[in-house]
DNA sequence: ATTGACGGATTGTTGAACAATCCCTCATTC
DNA sequence: GAATGAGGGATTGTTCAACAATCCGTCAAT
């Protein structure tokens, strides 16, 4: 027991003052850009943002180069940093890879025996959250359960690489949704959706739930690029 | 056809002087590293690396972020950067993660009616390669084949992220053979199920080729494991 | 309308400097 | 011998200043 309390203690602490300033302003900014105050094809001058956030351009450009990797800026050279714009290529590509993802995670999911106790729960909780959303007509809420529900399913592979690659596709999207005129438009015909792919989760039906998935991700991907 | 050829210069030109110091030399690393000549745990002193490159130490540091990401190089704040070594849990995901961008892509492919032309050729060309080298008893080249193999499986659903994703994991698993004491005897054994597998995939078989996939990765992985 | 020149703003990079941190060595204590 | 603490050197993380190169907007000439 003793063992265990001084390993969270050290866990703790790695967790503190362990962060690099270039770290932190990377927060920052990706923070800024998937809530959307820094909106697609927005240029980061390095002067300006150096001097707002009161770091050094050496500092504030290692932070450029870990958000670059994170595809949610982009870095063309000797013009500037960008907050990446997507194009039609690229939510074409988006679902083709969450295709993969989320409907492998849903069959690893199975064969690791995960469709049930915590790893369900999250999904269910986000599809309630969801609901309660739309019921409330808090579409902002609504489209932020949706992508938790998409980041749950994804977790039901148990992996860190999928886990993390779920992140960097659904914040994405989000640059994807603020560029859009309306997003809110976007996700509550969806809500039956996920209700229907969760229950056949929870039921064990892994293959239906993909196959529903799947209809989604047709249907979804066909609205959007037609509000491109 | 002459704005084709104005378009190909152009293709050419951006590809010339477009990339950055830090670019080149995060290039020049990532060849050492997948290479084995940077070897895993390897600490990269900026100071020696600089000098023997001739840049500074922030330019550096821009590379050193960019391939952080890879995953190629692992950043210990105050301590330094060092050739990511990978342990028991990493290799455990990396097949996870593996499983699902491999077995996804086939299905994918198969979906878009691509289990066929260019994309199987790529496929054949790497069993061919494979089985060529095993005949001349070149091992190197052996387990070069082999991850072209699955890079090309990966690439049967036509998704640049997907490419991307392979890419990343095949350099991890460059990673975990460097610092094996003996990775030749990893890839001889899989050479005909290579064959299996692409045959199954050539003959349109989508589920018997996931199927051989994954009965390869329960065999790769439990043979990974042992040998870490 | 097109082209070329110019100038200002900015990026990319370098090098120096300094504070903070880490790690190794050595001395001291038990 | 093991554990602890102090000291010092090496290195990292960051800042700053400087400069060359590049880009882009503006203006003049054709």
């Amino acid at each position: 027991m003793t063992a265990e309390w001084v390993e969270e203690l050290g866990a703790e602490r790695a967790s503190l003052g362990r962060a690099s300033t270039a770290g932190r302003v990377a927060d920052v900014l990706r923070a800024h850009v998937t809530q959307g105050r820094l909106l697609p094809g927005t240029r980061l001058s390095e002067e300006e943002i150096g001097a707002a956030l009161g770091v050094s351009r050496n500092t504030l450009r290692e932070a450029f180069r870990l958000l670059t990797h994170e595809r949610l800026l982009t870095h063309e050279f000797n013009r500037g940093v960008f907050v990446r714009r997507l194009d039609s290529d690229d939510v074409r590509d988006l679902y083709a890879f969450r295709r993969i993802l989320e409907c492998g995670a849903i069959r690893r999911g199975a064969t690791l025996g995960r469709l049930t106790g915590e790893p369900l729960d999250d999904v269910r909780r986000a599809v309630e959250t969801g609901e309660r959303a739309a019921a409330a007509g808090d579409w902002n809420e609504v489209g932020t359960a949706n992508m938790e529900f998409h980041q749950a399913l994804g977790a039901l592979a148990d992996s860190q690489r999928v886990d993390e690659a779920m992140s960097h596709v659904l914040a994405e999207l989000r640059l994807v949704f603020h560029a859009m005129a309306a997003p809110e438009a976007f996700h509550q015909p969806y809500l039956e959706d996920n209700r229907r792919i969760f229950e056949f989760v929870a039921a064990g039906s892994h293959e239906e739930a993909v196959a529903a998935l799947l209809a989604y991700f047709d249907a979804a991907e066909a609205q959007l690029a037609a509000a491109i």
